[in-house]
DNA sequence: GTCTATATAGGGATAGAC
DNA sequence: GTCTATCCCTATATAGAC
């Protein structure tokens, strides 16, 4: 919202944590090689952050802070539901490929990546919460054919999540194919084919809208 | 196949650091743990295996390699495309649900959690292309609808991937409700609903069986 | 093949000057 | 708020006896 041309110390920080943590995971980071591409000395990152565990917390909530404020404005936004289905894709879609080391850390973290006690993250429940509850309403609306929204909503995170993060590694030649652009609206259209498949389903449109 | 009552200690090792690596990473994993866990003293892990690394590997290729052959057996199976389809679902969902620490690994290490030089495991990729050359070859006998091929068994990996590592996690009411059983069954019936509406897609069933 | 003991290194964290 | 120096611990790996 604001320019910030001139980024304190901590928030660069907290950028190169965020791609370090993404790339190597919680212990496979090293505070060295932060502190080293930041371009202080390690010591000093114990003046913004008490402990690693500190600077992993706050890479995390930062992130789903984020993720969740995206959601959220798609939700409350005035659309009808396949709409907003569709613009809560594309925004999760975006939103993956402009931070995939973010999503890296969020695959990590439920893989339990994280160090010891705090495995139970509440950010991600929340988010799936706020996602399945749309869904589960727009099926009461009789909008959207009767699926299991948790399933349908795990799916969702889980492929796209996949597309960009583990499919540079399995699939080289599918990824890499192209400029950017045209791989993100093709995960776009996938994506959204195969949850309108689920949603709005085997009935055609047409025939729907008769229906009400 | 065969009764192994006695197993030798590098079975025991390779079966605890499956574990171990899947739920804490190559960096979060102690060979420390493994020992003990085993049962040995941690320098006797070093007369089976030369260091973490090649442990490490020798996990990855015995992981692989039982799925490789599952796969294989289902795909040079005697049955209809759609019925391939079926199996070719349910056993990796089985595979999955009786190995999440092997799946665990897969994911970790399509998210680069290899020391260093190792990060293109051919497994994987060998893998991908035995399951997407099956989907073009029912594409081109006119059996599935046209869809991107790899773009689907991405999304099938990353997603009951996902059921089963992320979701005890992310989603715990959805994961733990009832027995083991009902939720694998749960599970391959949404998994395979997905990919049947995206394949067999729009058409239903009944026109397609006069089509032949 | 398994042990005890030890070498060696690296990583997180602290102390204290500037 | 950033530095240098250093502490302390843990982890991988080796040496060599039994």
């Amino acid at each position: 919202m604001v320019a910030h041309a001139e980024r304190g110390t901590r928030e660069r920080i907290l950028e190169v944590a965020e791609t370090s943590l993404g790339e190597h995971g919680y212990h496979g980071t090293r505070l060295h090689q932060i502190a080293q591409q930041v371009g202080i000395q390690k010591a000093s990152l114990f003046h913004y952050f008490s402990s690693k565990e500190h600077l992993y917390r706050a890479v995390i909530e930062e992130g789903f802070g984020e993720t969740e404020q995206v959601i959220r404005r798609v939700l409350d936004s005035e659309a009808t539901p396949l709409e907003k289905l569709r613009a809560l894709i594309d925004a999760y879609v975006d939103m993956v490929a402009a931070h995939p080391e973010r999503t890296k850390i969020l695959l990590r973290q439920s893989l339990g990546d994280a160090p010891a006690a705090q495995n139970q993250p509440p950010e991600l429940q929340r988010l799936m919460k706020l996602v399945s509850t749309f869904i589960t309403e727009g099926e009461r609306v009789q909008v959207f054919a009767s699926v299991d929204p948790t399933a349908l909503v795990l799916s969702v995170i889980g492929m796209v999540a996949f597309f960009f993060t583990s499919a540079p590694v399995i699939a080289p030649d599918w990824f890499d194919g192209g400029p950017a652009e045209a791989r993100i609206e093709r995960i776009k259209r996938h994506t959204f084919m195969v949850v309108q498949r689920c949603l709005v389903g085997t009935r055609d449109p047409s025939s729907r809208e008769a229906e009400r």
